[in-house]
DNA sequence: ATCCTGTTGTCTGCATGCAATTGACTTTTC
DNA sequence: GAAAAGTCAATTGCATGCAGACAACAGGAT
């Protein structure tokens, strides 16, 4: 088992992605340690290092605020995002896909295929094709085979409600338009088409960061308190 | 004054920057404490997020030890860091350089272009040059008003002894060759030219990326230890 | 009413003591 | 002699007390 520190850091980081802790909440120690049943020792911990993951931002003295992302912040954020997952097709398709990855991408897109020509558009479908897009994602970065830059891939998609949010309005067609990305990418990759490979997955990812920023933009038109003042978490 | 803890994760950092505490030695707390004149808590508190940061590797009831980097990790980051250089330069030609960013970065290139003429190689002609490629990335990383590109741009050049060695091996041959791509990609930047830019700028950090790895195995080969007991920092 | 100032309450920063874990070393057993 | 079991020293994990910083508030002077 792992130390109690680590797991208040989960238990923490995970409620700040799910919104559960909303930006500009301030993370009070004490009311933590209570809630949480430990002292503010592994509490503080946890803090520091959601902190330097920047998930939380720091004020000496005064404290850890759950961190605000204006949409200007989830733009950058994906362009920076697309630019990677467009160097990491890049590369796997350079290095070559293994067998065994080249089988798992494959399965995958045949899911994403069956998935769209069998079922209508739903919750359910929805549900699913998260999970075939994550994992047609997560594979390619894998076969990348750089340790770093799978690291920033990950780090730039966890950021806070994005993961609830990012599926919420998407439709059949937009499923459709991916489904047909993603078997063009796997094309390029298989062929060893490291820049069809790049500008594909580039553009695949800049145009759901795209639809992301456009509805974050209402998201943030909805609440235009800036100078509210911070509630306490927990 | 900053909080004794932040003195401490500043100190501790910028030890592990410029090797002073080399890879694999164990961060023990108490020694540091000791050496550091503060008790464990600011100590335990700057490691925690040193970890974080990916300086330190963490393992629970074990400890802090600082990360080695194989030839193989260097190369990665860099390619990233090329790409990510490419990104800035393409996001700050096609925003257009303000008028501010393109007087410093002309000067700069202007500077460059005096050191070249006028100086033979030397150390003195190296830490100037330093400088002056420091200020022309940043500035640039700055010009493409992007937060988040920037910090991670940051990141990327904040490996342990990288500082130290990356122009350790320039020569004037070097210079000359990186003073003309500096020169292209102001070139580019201020005729709006995003694709070109992007593409210089890959390849110029792409090229030193190049260099830094030849010798990092090199200097990798003379220590083939990798089994050998860790040693205590401080 | 506004500004200044002293006060007080709340919260974080830090030190320290003790518990828990680990890994090395010693002893025991076959 | 080798493997297993037990012991011990060293080190990290955690809780807690107290000091210090900061912000909000109250009261008085202008």
């Amino acid at each position: 088992m792992a130390t109690r520190g680590l797991q208040i850091l989960s238990r923490l980081r995970e409620a700040v992605l799910t919104g559960e802790y909303t930006g500009g909440m301030r993370m009070n120690e004490a009311d933590l340690a209570a809630a949480l049943g430990v002292s503010r020792t592994p509490i503080r911990n946890a803090l520091s290092t959601l902190g330097a993951e920047g998930l939380l931002d720091y004020t000496p003295n005064s404290g850890y605020v759950v961190r605000t992302y204006t949409s200007k912040d989830i733009a950058g954020i994906y362009e920076v995002r697309a630019t990677m997952d467009g160097l990491a097709a890049r590369l796997a398709a350079e290095q070559g896909l293994s067998d065994a990855h080249r089988g798992i991408i494959h399965k995958i897109v045949a899911d994403g295929d069956e998935l769209v020509a069998s079922a209508a558009w739903s919750d359910e479908v929805r549900e699913r094709w998260v999970e075939l897009n994550h994992r047609f994602h997560a594979t390619i970065a894998e076969a990348a085979n750089n340790d770093y830059l799978g690291g920033l891939i990950r780090k730039a998609r966890d950021i806070p409600l994005i993961a609830q949010l990012r599926f919420r309005w998407f439709d059949g067609e937009d499923l459709l338009q991916s489904q047909q990305d993603h078997t063009e990418i796997f094309d390029a990759l298989v062929n060893g088409q490291g820049g069809r490979a790049q500008a594909l997955a580039y553009e695949h990812s800049y145009r759901a960061g795209r639809r992301i920023v456009t509805h974050w933009r209402k998201h943030e038109a909805k609440r235009p308190e800036r100078g509210e003042r911070p509630r306490n978490a927990a």
